[in-house]
DNA sequence: ACAATTTTCTACTAACATTTAGAAACCATC
DNA sequence: GATGGTTTCTAAATGTTAGTAGAAAATTGT
């Protein structure tokens, strides 16, 4: 059995370099335009050579998606178990919902890449992505109905329509932010949290926004 | 001079037809996994025989976004003028979204289709696109300042960034609704409103407990 | 019946993904 | 530091898919 903490091979680096390189393409390209051509320039190598590293296109995409998923969610989850114990459903919330708008932003090519391209691959990578994403989607359900138990959103909230509009909202990032142009990804954070939660109107009675939480 | 009038010849007829059917495959499997094949079959002819009406499978892709566009901004904008002069800029805005919202979940395939490919278009498409994106962005600026302007929106927010999350919310909707399975239309339409207004959050007229969440 | 319009059919092409044979790089061992 | 086996990469060939062109056939309207 081999050591899991043995250094990683070359081929274990050239792996990861194609995934990068891949994730970055996928992400600045979206799925149709982009070709493995493309990616093996950015990873400075020949085509054909991705093949010794991947079975098949496909086999890369799932991989990037898979990695696009599982990065946001670590990133959510480690945020959102930072936060003290005596933070509300809402500030837990409120945490996972700048955490995975900075992820897709910036944080994560990967995840930049899954939001960007998950409606556009082919019938099976995306049903073998579905069940990542509805345990992901498992794990933000929870959050919203704790919020909803504690009375921080209204009982008559339909929880699966309001988190798929934020998800939107904040997927959706991945194809208009630009880092040269525009707000900064720490702005566009602080409005996803304060649109979900709090809508973009002001009402006197309301207690101001929380754009910031503690942690993270 | 052909007359405005005159009843629409068999080829208006067949060009509407490849174009309806367009609309409903790209709304139903994004852009990378639409052939030509496809539409063909949906609107009962060969594949060649759509080089008749289209030059090409560009030219036709970008009559369906431009339709697309189109079809949105008419039905928000015959929404948004039908409302009595008594309506605040809130009102307005209201509507705006409501009206896009259903546009995209089911009024026009042709909105769906532009919500669910905009982003995977060749560069070339979607350069052409954004002239008619812009304007249509141009209105909705509008919509927001107005509001802004009144106080309804906070001088604090960022009505790019606003604007941007809120299509997001809206626009995704595309990729994941389905008639046949969770929320209505109008219950998706009623929720992207309260999401975008007024956000999920009860008005918490209550204390909230604990400091964790700071005020900017 | 005739001319114009519309559709079909077949072949061609371009763009990529994929395969394969072998070269090059790598690395442990003598 | 040569050597031989293994891993990794390349170049070129092959396969596949879908878009496109154009002549021929079918249809339509007068």
């Amino acid at each position: 059995m081999p050591d899991e903490q043995e250094l990683p091979s070359k081929s274990d680096r050239t792996r990861q370099r194609i995934l990068d390189a891949a994730a970055k393409v996928f992400r600045e390209h979206g799925y149709a335009a982009s070709r493995l051509s493309d990616i093996a320039e950015l990873a400075e190598m020949k085509t054909g050579s991705l093949y010794y590293h991947f079975a098949s296109r496909e086999e890369l995409v799932a991989e990037i998606m898979h990695l696009g998923i599982a990065t946001a969610s670590e990133h959510v989850r480690r945020a959102v178990d930072a936060l003290p114990a005596t933070a509300t459903a809402m500030d837990r919330l409120a945490t996972a919902i700048r955490t995975h708008t900075m992820a897709v932003l910036e944080i994560s090519d990967y995840t930049s890449a899954e939001a960007r391209i998950v409606g556009q691959v082919p019938a099976g990578i995306a049903k073998a992505h579905r069940t990542e994403m509805r345990k992901y989607g498992e794990y933000w359900h929870e959050l919203f109905l704790a919020a909803q138990r504690s009375g921080d959103i209204g009982a008559d909230v339909d929880l699966f329509a309001a988190r798929m509009l934020a998800f939107g909202a904040m997927n959706w990032t991945a194809d208009w932010f630009n880092p040269r142009r525009g707000p900064s990804a720490e702005t566009i954070a602080d409005h996803a949290v304060r649109l979900i939660l709090d809508g973009i109107r002001t009402t006197p009675t309301k207690v101001r926004r929380g754009a910031t939480v503690l942690g993270v």
